[in-house]
DNA sequence: TAACTTTGTTTATCTTTTAAACTAAGATTA
DNA sequence: TAATCTTAGTTTAAAAGATAAACAAAGTTA
């Protein structure tokens, strides 16, 4: 049975001191007085979470040299170095794994290409890249403090992976495997879930509450982002947007639906475009980095394949827009580096397509962290569930 | 500036009263001794809230006669009669308004039709029955607590009513209008948060804390429910699932779009159907009322534009079901009095096009409170604003 | 040098929770 | 019927923590 929260002088000094950690954290540095003029908490409570925190090696302090008419106050600055943090983007047909501080800044990076998607290899390439950045981390008082990996698929609530249509995987216990291998806690999320924590605590979304990430690879996935919260849905598989209906009785999706957005928008869409249409001369094998590299020369038959590409992208944000309402919609994954040529096409479709308050009061944006995303946001997701371990920050997902 | 809730005894004491008291209201009665039990709080805290609360007439104790072989607990009650609410469901040619105890029980109500939907006449009517609703709620401690509207439009976090197309109203601020007029707080809020809000409170969606009720009466609107929450968006317009592209290249709806899904799917789509193919004999008037006897006689083609209804309601609610992974869908407001008929051709578009995974997952279902959805709602948001007030709840929306 | 400012700590007070003791009241049993 | 056991609810004393106010520290300004 699951005891609710009460409030009791504990409670009260937990909330008190995340309230303090969260201001140095978030707008810091900032000295003691600073702090308690912004939170309302008075000097003396402050002092005490402050010491608190100083002898937890989650804070330091620097005298400031500067005064403004008295007293010069110490500035109290987030120790970002207490710990280190271990994000995973499992990709297709490569792995890269980042180590970040625990404000999110890449310290180290390894990427690995994947000849098969077969568990066991995946796993032991994982174990590697892992086992290297661990060794790669300078000493400091908490350590590698947990591994997020980001997924190519459905994640359960338990964090094992359901279905993972292009690695072939179901019903596959990463996390338990993982974390029984290096015995620190280990955090597995939806790739598009990652990439969306990543863009609303680093990114384009840092000051949106609510907003949500389309991750466009493959297929399209998407993370929600609601009242600063991950929503991942009742079983954990929200935000499947890339089957979408928007063709009712268009082609046969493998998930059994019709006329799926992904059929139409996503990069499997556009390979499969280029390929029909011929748009390259035949010897060439047809991947992204050639339609990037066409598109940039001016092939004309590329630049017709990517506008209506842009164009189906759209038709599903508005779908998106309508639904949700968000401050924003991020595009990443991939399909970003084509942001130059699908901008126009996608915002064409909105204005056609949207009612005007959407249209006002929504900003569409491309991806800033880019092939990061993933990786980062899984490494973030590992440092907030530490925080909330240590009753800093709350994690609701 | 807003300043943030820290932690202090006065917050502390909220708390836990606000405990005590929703263990009574939701799962009472109950005594003292279960609730220290249940809730986690020592007996000496739960006694010092439970006088409160008498003392402020949200309780009442009566004692029980039943013994568990010592004294007999004194079972605290929660004071349904302590004030009373109001609900208003603005429809298009209609005002329903209802008067509730504070446990969303029906005590009276009132229905006029509109004539026109001239604000004016709007108002007057509005006016007159809340009038007549007022008089007739009994004396109680906080008599009539609030008002509360669901009104079939954008509504924005001011709530004032940015759109509603089908009263051709643009900017309406209702809210402060009826506030001047009658000196108690009022709330508005769209008909379809509403009836999502009245279904997860009181109907078939209680044991559920995300679920998404999709209203379909001339168009289709959705509310949404996410941990508990009414989820209204950025600017308080999410939820125009009725927008939603279906048909990417299919006739244009009067918001911009195309091929929206309420096009297709909504009451207004039945009747054209009915009208089209001449379903009825001439002289016959097309109404809803109507549809349902022929309906219920076995009209074979009837039964056809039904099963296509359902169909592509099934269409629809595959995308709402992949984006939200919510608990339960519920189909509310006037096509659930088609539910028999519509049951079968959902169940078999959703068996198709469903992943595995949301298929064993997802219950849906119609409303249960049918007319009243909306009216009992608007009542249920104006009394949770009020508990709100007492700081005995909270409302995020 | 004196007065003023700003920063941060110490102290005494206040609120509230809680465990433990206690009162109340009924059931069971010898 | 009296003694014992159970359960419910209140009282009391102790402990925790926030806060205002006093105080100490360390600077600026005139």
């Amino acid at each position: 049975m699951q005891r609710i929260q009460t409030g009791d002088q504990n409670f009260v000094k937990k909330m008190n001191k995340s309230i303090v950690f969260n201001a140095i954290k978030n707008k810091g540095p900032m000295s003691r007085s600073q702090i308690s003029k912004n939170t309302g908490l008075n000097k003396a409570t402050v002092s005490t979470m402050a010491s608190e925190l100083i002898d937890e090696s989650l804070v330091y302090e620097i005298e400031s040299n500067q005064s403004s008419g008295g007293r010069k106050p110490v500035m109290l600055y987030f120790n970002n170095h207490a710990g280190y943090s271990i994000g995973i983007d499992l990709g297709v047909n490569y792995i890269l794994g980042v180590l970040t501080d625990l404000n999110g800044t890449i310290m180290e990076e390894i990427s690995r290409p994947l000849a098969s998607t077969a568990f066991a290899e995946v796993k032991n390439t994982l174990i590697f890249i892992i086992q290297s950045l661990m060794t790669k981390a300078p000493d400091s008082p908490y350590g590698v403090i947990g591994i997020g990996i980001g997924a190519p698929g459905n994640v359960d609530l338990n964090e094992a992976i359901l279905f993972a249509p292009n690695l072939k995987w179901k019903q596959v216990d990463l996390k338990t495997d993982i974390q029984n291998h290096f015995h620190i806690p280990v955090k597995v999320q939806n790739e598009a879930n990652c990439g969306a924590y990543c863009e609303h605590l680093y990114g384009a979304g840092k000051s949106s509450s609510n907003l949500i990430y389309i991750s466009i690879g493959i297929g399209i996935g998407a993370g929600i982002i609601i009242q600063n919260n991950l929503y991942t849905g009742t079983s954990g598989i929200s935000g499947e947007m890339g089957h979408f209906t928007i063709n009712a009785n268009g082609r046969k999706c493998r998930c059994g639906n019709h006329g799926c957005w992904e059929l139409y928008a996503s990069e499997q869409a556009l390979l499969n475009d280029a390929k029909k249409q011929k748009v390259l001369s035949k010897n060439d094998a047809i991947n992204l980095e050639k339609l990037v590299t066409e598109a940039q020369t001016g092939n004309k038959e590329v630049l017709q394949i990517l506008h209506t590409l842009g164009e189906y992208i759209g038709i599903g944000l508005t779908n998106v827009i309508n639904t949700f309402n968000p401050e924003m919609v991020i595009i990443g994954n991939r399909i970003a580096q084509f942001s130059n040529w699908l901008e126009n096409p996608i915002n064409h479709v909105l204005q056609d397509r949207l009612s005007y308050y959407h249209k006002e009061n929504t900003d569409i944006k491309f991806s800033v962290l880019g092939i990061y995303s993933s990786a980062l946001g899984a490494a973030s997701i590992a440092i907030s569930n530490f925080l909330s371990d240590q009753k800093l920050e709350t994690m609701t997902f």
